[in-house]
DNA sequence: GCTATCTGAACGAACGTTCGTTTCGCAAGG
DNA sequence: CCTTGCGAAACGAACGTTCGTTCAGATAGC
């Protein structure tokens, strides 16, 4: 075993945190560089010396700012939960009474969160279960709330007969699903930008909602 | 630190191999017990003497039957990825010639195989990553073959008019995605088996490619 | 008595974490 | 202007533990 391969799963390569999350300094260095390890290698895969490494530092520097690796790694998956509930609660306030429009700006803003910021996407789906259920708990809580925003959308299109599904929970899942996988294969180009991969997620669900949508070649 | 919690990622408890795999004997139950340990904490969450431990063994027996850790995982991952793209190409020689019947034979074994092997699925998406490059090659062109199927069924159902995407290869994404994070919320119910899931997402995707379907509530 | 299997003990390396010391920028005091 | 004191930050060394792995020897079935 001489030089040891660096595993990768994500295309992506800069670690970026959601705009207004952490002042700088040296915690917010430790959190984009956690970031980016947790991510390619996963949160066991990743060691407290990687991440000195990374930063150019030593090991025992870190624990001036964050009493353990858990922490860290804690402190990331609550970013991430209220970043995307966050942005999905405002782009419903925007978005008019109108479950069509609903639906488009929640996919819209789910789809921009997870291609904006893949890294962060993954920690908070993959590695929240290294966490304690303490210190995942909230977090956990925070998801139930944004899968709701989806589902109430969902049920007041049904209702009122603009939508028409086999199976909402199964429908809402998928809508979901789209989001969620996208940083193991997106990564944005020319041909396809974040803009239009948002596009067509909205198109792809109306789609599955049953809504007629533009005729597409 | 008295109890260590036991942290799970999925909803199903017992691992199961595909039917064809493998021998019975010792060799079986150290891939079956491995398989769930490294669905539910990950490869570098689970250690050999917590394989060990669940196989009421002594870590060095492992060794008369694998030669390393990561050999037990790429076994896994190989199994994994073969039982799948087996399970595609035996549904779509039995479909026929219509894209429409090919797409729902491949959407429904993709749906299958997710829904009756969680764990394998989970160990196959996520812990690949773990394997050094040599061992992570042969699983990752035979993941490119399935893609493949799926990608040349829509190509020819688009040739002939009777899909209608506004982006083939993101419509192959997302109809891929469906299974992929099956695992995750997942498991089987009397109100919504196995066989009723497989039909909605073929439902689902054939929506996504502009198929009209049966009128739904 | 050969082969396959498992044990028990041990190896070096890496792990997360702790702790006393050092470094450094800066404001106050003479 | 120089000295002094101080708090924050990083260092360097070490801690106890766990990691994956090795190997000589015990055990058992054919």
């Amino acid at each position: 075993m001489s030089v040891p391969p660096p595993p990768s799963r994500l295309r992506a390569q800069k670690a970026v945190l959601p705009a207004s999350a952490v002042p700088d300094g040296t915690r917010r260095r430790i959190l984009e560089a956690a970031l980016q390890l947790f991510a390619s290698r996963g949160f066991h895969g990743a060691s407290i010396r990687d991440l000195a490494t990374a930063l150019e530092l030593r090991p025992s520097a870190l624990y001036a700012h964050f009493p353990s690796k858990e922490h860290v790694l804690a402190e990331l998956v609550r970013m991430g939960h209220e970043a995307h509930h966050e942005g999905l609660r405002t782009a419903l306030l925007g978005a008019g009474s109108e479950p069509v429009e609903q639906l488009r700006a929640l996919v819209r803003a789910h789809t921009l969160l997870h291609a904006n910021h893949p890294q962060l996407a993954v920690v908070v789906n993959e590695e929240i279960h290294a966490l304690p259920p303490e210190l995942a708990a909230p977090s956990l809580a925070l998801r139930e709330q944004s899968a709701a925003l989806l589902h109430a959308v969902i049920e007041r299109g049904r209702a009122q007969g603009v939508f028409s599904v086999p199976h909402a929970g199964v429908t809402a899942a998928a809508i979901s699903t789209l989001g969620l996988r996208l940083p193991y294969w997106y990564e944005p180009t020319a041909a396809l930008d974040v803009d239009m991969l948002a596009d067509l997620h909205v198109e792809l669900s109306l789609r599955m909602l049953g809504v007629q949508g533009p005729p597409a070649s």
